[in-house]
DNA sequence: GGGCTGCATGATAAC
DNA sequence: TTATCATGCAGCCCT
């Protein structure tokens, strides 16, 4: 210890009598300080000795005490209040008393309160909790544009609070303090000395406080790691316009309300799963972490871990194991922008030793390190074998790594991919599978879709091969990423379009009016809230009207169609009509009648939600796989599930894909040789010479006409069509393809020759084809066209789909487009007809 | 000879 | 086309 020096960079002395801690690090260290600095710090007096003259003077406005915001000593020592202001930690713990205590918002990027005025309640002032305060906390805090959750943890609503946004990880919602006094069993950090440890703890009291995001302008949230030092970063501050953007991080899945009861739905949703997209935080920006890194966090795992304590969770990114990563290496391959973004910085490529705690409260020193890579880092976290033997973890599990505030401690926890079983929560069924394929399953979410969403069956059944499948198909691939189930998309399409029928406009809003291309747009500084969730119905007439239901007696009132109600409402609120603006007043029509009414009412929706599957489903090149496919025979639950038997070189592509792809061997076995003639390797050079071919004229073509161009005027602008094919040609094309579309199956069943007329033979199609004109062809593929449309579609020979039992057809579709999207030329769609040979065969490839 | 280290390569997704 | 990342592998070190 012979380096220490004092961390008060007012003092910085190398020498003390003894050394104290001081302020707490996000690595889970602190801050060493000289004697006399630390007691300081200890006596609660230490910005007042070193920092008397520094801005972010706040008094506290209760006792007027002068607090240091925006200092990370005084970081614990004081509290946002809702309504603006700052108040000291004692007199919030004083005022705390029976009412909610505002989210805990240990930053010092908003030194002067203001997000603590938006997000929480005047503490004083409202102590009585019940339900009316609770709907409205709950309308209060969605209306938080940090979109923090908060859960009261010995409070009887406790339920009522989940579903507005309780979350849950792998990791015990411990502060930092606490960690090693209760869930992780042994002590970790002592902490500072005992002042300041009281009013850590006293923090921690008097309720479970659970922050999923990243509150905004929280210093531990908002910036990374600070990995031993302090470097300054701490001053990084996160632009209050990200506020609005965090608060679309959270992705929780919102209730589908059944009108009828609320409760249950609200029951229901204390099952959900969220995606919570980490802190957009992060040095150089390099925070967009992709959604597969973002943290799966269930609800139940919120509910097992509701100790007496009191701490703010910032997951921070997830990580499936690869086999590598699980293997007797022992190097966990970070993802490179976490690595960057929530990891100490580091410059040499041996790294830094890192302490990360797992679940259980061992702590584990693991080298962070990186290799150079391609003019960019691999960060690989060494060492890891025993962390991940001790958690018996292998490839396919998930490891979550998240960040315990107040004290940036960094937590490893991890979810079994063979069960989808928490190994906190062995109880907890399907949590996700963690994988960024998509396959995370959410269970308990059919609880709460009643009316249209997937069964609770639907979810087990599915499951249950979805692990196997994920099991087999991630690991060691890159196909786990971003594969969603069709279900699951549409589940999510579903959400975010009732996400959108019930949100509101903060009721305190007032939206600036932005013109945009002659569109009027409403502005609105403050997030969103939601509204109440109402039934849509039509009269006979045609007249659309809603209803809602009373949250007090719960009778249902018909409204105008265009109200927009707010969370909470109630008869009396039904200023609409004022014979039935009470709840002592009945039913307008009967309960039988009210639930035809709904039926009705909700039919159109799940008309609606199903033509949206098949829009969801139709669209794009999914589509045609779905047209081919099903004109195959496939079944439709087939294509529920393309993952199915996705090869592993083509996610969307099948066994018995014959694509260029998906013929390659696998990598660096059995490469071609440069005189192989496979298929595969005489398909290339054919492409690849007809391609040189067609670049060479492109380039002629353009030395003519600038040279065209400097004598005579510039010829009137052609279509976008290179090479030989004029305007001209393109409209016989066009025509042609018409007449191709519109023959008679015979007539194509009959001849290869229309291959060949888009064939070189003709002169006139092959590579030089407008690209949308394969669009163009995709789209009437999609537009119901039969099974022989598609073939000529494809211009593939019948002979070839015969060959292939028809059954590469849909797959050849996919790995043209996939060949486009890959980064093909888009002409080169047709390269295959071009290199078809005469008679027909040809680039089978 | 086995294990470890560091880099290279290739597949894939993202841009 | 580029960036990322999983993994292969050559070379070195240790036993």
């Amino acid at each position: 210890m012979g380096s220490m020096i004092c961390m008060n960079e007012l003092c910085r002395a190398t020498t003390s009598v003894e050394w104290k801690k001081g302020w707490g690090f996000k690595s889970g260290g602190f801050a060493k300080l000289c004697y006399n600095c630390g007691s300081a710090f200890e006596n609660l007096v230490f910005c007042e000795t070193f920092h008397p003259d520094e801005s972010g003077w706040r008094e506290c406005r209760t006792c007027r005490k002068p607090i240091h915001c925006g200092c990370i000593a005084s970081k614990y020592l004081y509290e946002y209040l809702d309504y603006g202001g700052v108040t000291c930690i004692k007199c919030a713990r004083h005022l705390d008393g029976h009412s909610i205590r505002p989210i805990q918002i240990p930053g010092d990027d908003f030194p002067n309160g203001t997000l603590g005025s938006k997000s929480a309640q005047p503490l004083g002032i409202e102590n009585k909790i019940d339900e009316n305060d609770f709907e409205r906390r709950k309308l209060m805090q969605t209306n938080e544009p940090g979109q923090l959750f908060q859960t009261q943890r010995n409070d009887k609503k406790q339920d009522t609070m989940l579903p507005i946004g309780n979350v849950g990880t792998c990791f015990s919602n411990l502060n930092q303090q606490n960690i090693g006094a209760s869930l992780f069993g042994k002590p970790d950090n002592e902490g500072p000395s005992q002042g300041v440890k009281d009013m850590y703890e006293s923090i921690n009291q008097p309720s479970l406080n659970f922050c999923l995001s990243t509150p905004i302008g929280t210093s531990s949230s908002g910036q990374p790691f600070l990995g031993g030092d302090v470097e300054g970063r701490e001053q990084s501050k996160t632009s209050p316009f990200q506020q609005g953007q965090r608060a679309r991080h959270i992705l929780p899945k919102p209730p589908k309300p059944s009108p009828t009861s609320g409760s249950e739905s609200v029951k229901g949703m204390a099952s959900q799963a969220r995606i919570a997209r980490p802190p957009a935080e992060g040095r150089g920006g390099r925070s967009q972490l992709l959604p597969r890194y973002w943290p799966r966090i269930t609800d139940q795992e919120l509910e097992k871990l509701a100790g007496d304590l009191k701490s703010t969770i910032v997951p921070l990114f997830e990580k499936v194991l690869s086999a590598s990563d699980a293997g007797r290496i022992g190097r966990l391959v970070l993802p490179k922008a976490c690595a960057e973004a929530y990891f100490p910085p580091i410059n040499q490529s041996e790294g830094l030793p890192i302490r990360i705690q797992d679940i259980k409260g061992k702590e584990w020193t693991f080298q962070f390190r990186f290799w150079p890579n391609n003019n960019s880092r691999m960060y690989v976290l060494e060492g890891v074998t025993p962390c991940i033997q001790n958690m018996q973890l292998q490839a396919g599990d998930t490891v979550i790594f998240s960040r315990i505030d107040p004290g940036g401690k960094l937590v490893m926890g991890f979810r079994k991919a063979t069960n989808n079983v928490d190994m906190q929560d062995p109880q907890t069924p399907n949590l996700p599978s963690g994988n960024g394929s998509g396959e995370t399953s959410f269970s308990g979410m059919a609880d709460n879709f009643p009316n249209g969403g997937r069964t609770s069956d639907d979810t087990v059944n599915r499951q249950v091969p979805m692990s196997e499948k994920k099991k087999a198909r991630n690991i060691g691939s890159k196909n786990k990423r971003l594969l969603m189930h069709a279900d699951d998309a549409m589940e999510l399409r579903i959400t975010w379009e009732e996400i959108q029928e019930l949100l509101r406009p903060s009721p305190t809003a007032k939206p600036n009016i932005v013109v945009v291309e002659d569109c009027e747009f409403e502005e609105y500084e403050e997030a969103p809230v939601f509204g109440k969730r109402t039934i849509f119905t039509a009269r006979s007439s045609g007249d659309q009207e809603q209803w809602a239901q009373c949250d007090c007696c719960a009778k249902w009132r018909r409204l105008p169609f265009h109200v927009l109600l707010p969370a909470k409402w109630t008869c009396s609120d039904n200023i609409w009509d004022s014979r039935r603006c009470s709840c002592a007043i009945p039913d307008e029509i009967s309960p039988r009648e009210l639930e035809a009414l709904f039926r009705v009412g909700k039919d159109p929706k799940r008309r609606k939600l199903v033509d949206n599957n098949e829009d969801l489903e139709s669209s794009g090149l999914d589509a045609l796989a779905t047209v081919a496919a099903s004109d195959m025979g496939d079944s439709i639950g087939d294509m529920g599930e393309p993952s199915v038997g996705a090869t592993t070189k083509h996610p969307r592509h099948r066994p018995g894909c014959s694509c260029i792809v998906c013929i390659q061997p696998p990598s660096g076995k059995g490469k071609h040789h440069p005189t192989c003639k496979c298929n595969v390797c005489l398909t290339v050079k054919r492409r690849f010479k007809t391609l040189m071919l067609r670049k060479k004229k492109k380039q002629s073509e353009r030395e003519a006409e600038l040279a065209q161009a400097k004598d005579q005027v510039p010829p009137k602008d052609e279509p976008e069509i290179d090479g030989m094919t004029s305007g001209i040609e393109l409209l016989q094309m066009n025509h042609s393809e018409n007449e191709h579309m519109n023959h008679s199956d015979n007539e194509r069943n009959s001849n290869g020759d229309q291959v060949e007329e888009f064939g070189p033979g003709k002169g006139q199609l092959d590579l030089n084809c407008h690209p949308n004109r394969d669009d163009d062809m995709l789209a009437e593929a999609t537009a119901g066209m039969s099974m022989t449309s598609l073939v000529n579609a494809t211009n593939l020979p019948l002979e070839y789909l015969t060959q292939n039992r028809l059954e590469s057809l849909g797959n050849s579709l996919l790995s043209q487009a996939a060949s486009e999207s890959e980064g093909h030329h888009p002409d080169n769609g047709f390269v295959k007809t071009a290199d078809v040979e005469p008679g027909g065969k040809g680039a089978e490839a």
